[in-house]
DNA sequence: TGGGGGATGGGCT
DNA sequence: GCCCATCCCCCAA
């Protein structure tokens, strides 16, 4: 009987990169689902990390109030979203915390899916130097600020193109059934009136990493 | 040019 | 549960 590890190299050769063509597609609800499982990767210095993604929130563009496209709104900060789908949009909010989002579908449709949790995969020892936290408090890498910082994401990531290599996303073959993958509202977003109801938030069920909405 | 507010998180009570 | 850090964005003027 053999056993065997996959390592890092191993994976670094597989072709598991999700390509170009998976951004690009116009449906940001089914987006927001189906990266649930993926796997997050950055390389900063040669230092690499990845999550599996474990909750996600939809923003649909220019008829969502919780978006920061809504009404066609275009800035200087926005313009990334306007972008064809495959990079990242990273912002600061509140002054304090990096949220990294990934540009979907195609140019001038600001569709956008915010990470709002990872699961540490690789590089949890360079996690717990970014945290300052150990890596078995589900805290490193809970709620889109934290997980953003694990994986040393800041402005500079902003308009990164995702098949690149200092940002990308990779399909590792992890699946959830359907019956453990929950929608809900949004976090956060009780400003968008009518829309802060829709169920465009996607957490992975009892998964310890996904954040608590407060109460 | 000014100021109100935000897709949050951590620490303390 | 409460508090507030901290900075950039954005729109009104």
């Amino acid at each position: 009987m053999f056993t065997f590890a996959v390592t890092l190299s191993m994976i670094k050769k597989m072709k598991l990169k999700l390509p170009l063509s998976y951004y690009l597609n116009q449906d940001v609800i089914f987006l927001a689902k189906d990266l649930l499982g993926k796997v997050l990767f950055t390389e900063i210095d040669g230092d690499v990390t990845a999550g599996i993604i474990v909750e996600t929130e939809a923003y649909f563009g220019v008829l969502d109030k919780a978006s920061h496209a809504y009404g066609g709104r275009r800035t200087s900060r926005t313009e990334t979203l306007y972008h064809p789908g495959g990079v990242s949009y990273v912002y600061l909010c509140y002054g304090i915390h990096h949220l990294f989002n990934i540009v979907s579908s195609v140019e001038d449709e600001p569709h956008a899916v915010l990470v709002r949790a990872v699961e540490p995969l690789i590089g949890s020892d360079i996690m717990e130097l970014r945290r300052n936290m150990p890596a078995s408090r589900p805290a490193i890498s809970s709620g889109p600020g934290s997980a953003a910082k694990a994986l040393g994401i800041d402005r500079s990531f902003n308009k990164k193109d995702l098949t690149e290599h200092e940002i990308w996303i990779e399909d590792h073959g992890i699946r959830y059934a359907a019956d453990s993958i929950v929608a809900g509202p949004r976090i956060g977003v009780a400003y968008a009136e009518e829309d802060a109801l829709l169920p465009w938030r996607f957490y992975v069920k009892g998964n310890k990493y996904v954040s608590k909405p407060r109460s």
